[in-house]
RNA sequence: GCUCCCUUCGUCUAGUGGUCCAGGACACUGCCCUCUCAAGGCGGGAACACGAGUUCGAACCUCGUAGGGAGCACCA
């Protein structure tokens, strides 16, 4: 049998990174398997549910690469199938009518919170057997097993056995005509025919109930997982709070999407001490077996580490696209500057994310404008600044042709033409490239600006150092 | 309150009774390399929550304790 697996959010809001990261599980749990993994969106809180939010989890999903085979589906078009289904239990004696106001509810649960039981309901309808009656606040409840207990063998918790006097006769349909989440979820995936339920693990305590509930329908019991929850970097939940929210803003912040991935892969995972996974190792590799069973902390930095060994390792060429829409997204034209390959090349091995390379570019893209006074103290002022400048000048002047390694020559064969070493040269050539004292290794720096531009620089910083 | 879950360096983790006075990675830090900054190389400090028990032997098994988390909805 082929595994199937879902990925099944609310559309509250955009592609968290607990979201992103049960999504990858539920979707290498199906690639590694070879089986398919659905999409559905559990919109039936009206009140909460947006088209916006949808959308946000669809482009999440679409920017990570996370292909779905069939859906999305959604649950409130499915309204009349649950409807069909709670009418079938009614028939069958293993739901009932119940007619409790909140305020009845209420005052039950708390009864039972005084004599130290947990709060349910009473199961006063269970088999009164009475006639049906319109009613504002007429529900169906589900007839929980009275005795016995639930075992299931969660594939990362283990085994979970739950007594079922513990659960109470839960609602399936409220008194708006519409279904819970825990009848829905269950009826969707007897439909679908998801035979391994991945999600995070705040829903283990449904599980019980779902599965009483598998059983009066006559199904198989899916296979369950539950998944850690993923904590903000201080242990707390992860929220706003914690700068990033939706997966898109990880974009916007400069992260490539599969180092996110290869980040979320090992955030509860991991295959030995290996830390980098391509997509294609991921699937091969991955077993939702080997999940761990404790929640972790989102830690920036070492994604911020992952994304700088892709950026480094990467084809360049394959950089270049992310890198162009960041320089865009800095209000830079790619137009007005160096080809960006030979910009991503330079930069690579200095910037952690693609935004920070972005604005490490800038000094190529503009004209510039700004030097850093401290800078042009230490190095425009100094004995070798002059000659050294107009010795660089004299030989880029002088240069046939254009290149990394061309350029590195010149400027070493004025270094030696004025006795000095490279360290003499390189820094005052930098400030006057760059206008500060931090750049790329010096030829690249140079080169990067074009010989004109370059020529330019050099012009006005033996000015300035001259006046 | 009740039920369930969790607990190895600051963080992510390896580890499934002896090969662990606990390995890797991020972060921190020393040195090297060096035209700056990085990147890289070589080092360093840093953890089995606690207590009992089982066993010749426990990070690994059992039981308690403590701490953390989730749920107990006509929200998903």
């Amino acid at each position: 049998m082929t595994v199937r697996t879902r990925f099944a959010p609310s559309p509250t809001g955009f592609l968290h990174i607990g979201g992103a990261r049960t999504a990858l599980y539920c979707w290498l749990e199906a690639r590694h398997r070879g089986g398919q993994f659905i999409l559905r969106i559990e919109d039936t809180d009206r009140e909460r549910s947006t088209q916006e939010a949808v959308q946000a989890i669809l482009d999440g999903m679409s920017w990570l690469g996370l292909d779905h085979d069939e859906g999305p589906f959604y649950q409130t078009l499915r309204m009349d199938r649950y409807r069909q289904v709670a009418e079938d239990l009614l028939k069958a004696g293993k739901a009932y009518y119940a007619y409790e106001t909140r305020e009845e509810i209420d005052a039950m649960r708390a009864e039972a919170m005084e004599k130290g039981l947990k709060p349910r309901y009473n199961g006063y309808y269970r088999d009164r057997n009475e006639p049906h009656r319109d009613d504002p606040n007429r529900v169906i409840r589900f007839k929980n097993p009275a005795s016995g207990s639930v075992v299931f063998d969660d594939k990362v918790k283990g085994r979970i056995e739950w007594s079922n006097d513990e659960l109470d006769d839960l609602v399936l349909f409220r008194s708006d005509g519409y279904p819970t989440y825990n009848f829905a979820v269950v009826v969707d995936d007897i439909d679908m025919r998801i035979n391994e339920v991945i999600r995070g693990d705040d829903h283990v305590n449904n599980t019980p109930r779902q599965i009483n509930v598998y059983h009066a329908l006559g199904a198989e019991v899916p296979v369950f997982a539950h998944l850690p929850m993923i904590l903000g970097p201080d242990g707390q939940k992860l929220s706003k709070r914690h700068g990033a929210v939706g997966v898109m803003q990880y974009r916007d912040d400069g992260f490539l999407p599969h180092a996110l991935l290869n980040y979320l892969v090992r955030l509860g995972w991991s295959h030995g001490d290996q830390e980098i996974f391509s997509r294609e190792q991921m699937i091969e590799l991955f077993d939702i077996g080997d999940v761990n069973r404790a929640a972790s902390r989102f830690d920036l930095e070492k994604l911020s580490w992952i994304n700088q060994q892709y950026i480094k390792t990467d084809d360049p060429l394959e950089i270049v696209p992310h890198f162009i829409w960041h320089l865009r997204a800095a209000g830079i034209d790619p137009e007005q500057g160096p080809d960006p390959v030979d910009v991503v090349v330079a930069l690579r091995e200095r910037a952690q994310t693609l935004k920070e390379m972005a604005e490490k570019a800038r000094v190529w893209y503009a004209p510039l404008r700004d030097y850093d006074a401290a800078a042009v103290a230490k190095h425009f002022t100094s004995a070798t600044a002059l000659p050294a400048l107009n010795a660089v000048r004299s030989q880029l002047d002088a240069m046939e042709e254009w290149n990394v390694e061309a350029v590195h020559a010149a400027i070493a064969a004025a270094a030696e033409s004025i006795g000095e070493g490279m360290g003499k040269v390189a820094q005052p050539l930098r400030v006057a490239i760059t206008g500060t004292q931090v750049s790329p290794s010096i030829d690249h720096t140079v080169f990067l600006a074009g010989r004109d531009e370059a020529l330019r620089r050099i012009d006005a910083a033996i000015e300035r150092a001259q006046g």
